[in-house]
RNA sequence: GUCAGAGUAGCUCAGUGGUAGAGCAGAGGACUCAUAAGCCUUUGGUCGGGAGUUCAAAUCUCCCCUCUGGCACCA
């Protein structure tokens, strides 16, 4: 089992329309826990991707007279193209039409079906024509009829196959029970006991005969339909790791190692589709295909951006946020930092556009990038930019400072390994808010005149530059490109092997050499 | 309808039985190394509404209201 490597994916996107600022967060969600993993010194494997599969690509394909593929690839690229822009590094892409996962799922299929797993059924029931779908009760209205918005509905019978679904949920509840961390945080893994206990066992529809959708992966044993969703979409978590890489070798190049990674240590989700999706029948496929207990994966599940006040974002109230409107402003690390720091993990938030220009100008203009220009501009004008590491002074000021740092691995761990970013990031600014008031208290530009003050000039000095540093190795998960251009603007590189939880006072060496200070976070200009 | 979550200062949120908190915004002040930044002080709340339990309730119980998500053939 992945005890070596911490495996964290998300959901991978369906490609009918472009990624929003929901998308953004849950992939960033995975590329900041990635990145803080490895700063502690663990081996991570990030996995993303997109659901290129499914009726509505194949519809809005019809609709504009292209293949299917074409416009899943072109929907795909704007995904690309925005995990370019806010700088996630994902290690695996998982796309659905990626001849190896289609092999692995077929192989998956007719396993199950040679079990004895998958039959089967004729269903009958109402069927709109014009939405091309079966409906159910949920679909209809308050008179109890299905609007005007289905157009014609008809009774109708179609055959396909099903997997046995309902034999496992009798396992899946005492699983559940048994492990309680299973979903994370808590509140959820009661939704999942609640819901598990009160709905009707049934079995899962997982074909669509190929006169409806052709627009997906065709089952194994019968090439008159195509699966569609859950042994498709589902799958990407297990084909895109490497699963059965040794028997289906279609296109393994660049897969990693199976045994390496499962069980994933966090499939990275939004409330929406825990349930049944990811907590009902992706745990008892895994099951039915004979993953043991312990080689269950484990849900992070996420809450959702709503709009100021609380409504939710959608494209109907005209509201939706692009992600890369507000890069374009405030940087990839700008809406990083906001994205991280505003919710916390697991609830709702609401995207607040004034929150994030105070974000940008307080937290990181004012109380970083400030404090960083500050430090090195004192630094230059007094002591050329040498530092003296070992000057013959301490006091109260200094010894505070130190212990804030000292203490700020520990505190950053303690949230970042329950996935409380936001926690960990108060930490950080905390300490760099002690380091603004040091500056005030230590009052640098009055020891600058005092020859007899010198020593504790030298050691504010260090102190202020060994805090930037070690601030910059600790912001990295969440601002790499700040954390970057900080260690730049100090002249100083970590070593590579440095890990976060190892982090002492006194990594900058006596006789170190700044570099020189440009601002990180530039003033805005108001929005008008 | 039902299950779960949320409702606390202008804003964003902590706070699960013991005198209502933080950050931001607002107000006042001192300073000058710095991106008019940062520092110090400070105004501000019937804790969604109602009832109950308790010496004591934001916190526990019940009812109601508003918002978010799920409710098993959407993904």
């Amino acid at each position: 089992m992945g005890q070596d490597t911490l495996f964290i994916t998300t959901a991978i996107d369906y490609t009918n329309s472009a990624p929003h600022i929901g998308h953004a967060y849950e992939k960033l969600l995975a590329d900041v826990i990635t990145r803080y993993q490895r700063s502690a010194g663990k081996k991570a494997y990030f996995l993303t991707g997109v659901d290129q599969h499914g009726q509505k690509v194949q519809q809005s394909a019809e609709l504009e007279g292209i293949p299917a593929q074409e416009f899943a690839d072109r929907n795909t690229a704007k995904f690309v193209e925005m995990w370019k822009l806010l700088g996630l590094e994902y290690n695996g892409w998982a796309a659905t039409t990626h001849p190896q996962h289609k092999a692995v799922v077929q192989v998956i299929l007719q396993k199950l079906f040679d079990q004895d797993q998958i039959y089967k059924a004729t269903h009958t029931g109402y069927y709109s024509v014009r939405q091309e779908q079966f409906l159910t009760d949920k679909e209809r209205n308050e008179e109890g009829e299905f609007g005007s918005e289905w157009g014609e509905v008809e009774e109708r019978k179609e055959e396909n196959y099903y997997f046995k679904l309902s034999e496992h949920v009798p396992w899946l509840k005492a699983f559940v029970a048994d492990h309680p961390d299973f979903v994370y945080p808590a509140f959820r893994g009661k939704e999942l006991v609640n819901a598990l206990d009160k709905a009707d066992a049934i079995d899962l529809c997982i074909t669509r005969p190929k006169s409806r959708l052709e627009w997906g992966i065709e089952i194994p044993f019968d090439t008159g339909f195509v699966t569609f969703v859950w042994f498709d979409a589902l799958i990407n978590y297990i084909s895109f790791a490497g699963y059965l890489k040794d028997q289906v070798q279609v296109a393994t190049e660049g897969l990693p190692d199976f045994a390496e990674l499962w069980p994933a240590n966090a499939h990275i989700i939004g409330k929406d589709i825990m349930i049944p999706a990811h907590a009902v029948y992706w745990p008892i496929m895994l099951h039915a295909m004979g993953f043991a207990d312990e080689e269950m994966p484990k849900l992070l599940v996420h809450g959702f951006w709503n709009d100021k006040g609380g409504a939710k974002l959608s494209k109907s109230l005209g509201n939706v946020i692009d992600p890369a409107e507000r890069i374009e402003r405030f940087g990839a690390d700008g809406l990083r930092y906001y994205l991280m720091s505003a919710m916390a993990t697991g609830k709702d938030a609401d995207f607040n556009d004034s929150r994030i220009e105070e974000a940008y100008a307080h937290d990181l203009a004012g109380n970083l990038g400030n404090l960083l220009n500050r430090s090195l501009n004192m630094s230059k004008r007094y002591r050329a930019s040498l530092l003296k590491k070992d000057a013959d002074y301490d006091d109260d000021l200094n010894r505070e400072l130190r212990d804030s740092f000292n203490k700020l691995p520990a505190a950053v761990a303690a949230h970042m390994e329950n996935y409380q970013v936001h926690f960990a990031l108060e930490e950080i600014w905390k300490s760099l808010t002690l380091c603004n008031q040091f500056v005030e208290h230590s009052a640098p530009w009055k020891l600058a005149k005092d020859e007899a003050e010198a020593n504790r000039l030298d050691t504010v000095l260090y102190h202020l530059a060994e805090a930037m540093a070690q601030a910059a190795f600790h912001i990295a998960p969440v601002m790499p490109e700040t954390s970057r251009r900080i260690l730049e603007q100090l002249n100083f590189e970590f070593p590579a092997d440095l890990k976060a939880t190892d982090i002492k006072w006194g990594i900058l060496p006596d006789g170190h050499t700044l570099g020189e200070g440009t601002p990180l976070f530039p003033r805005l200009e108001p929005l008008p």
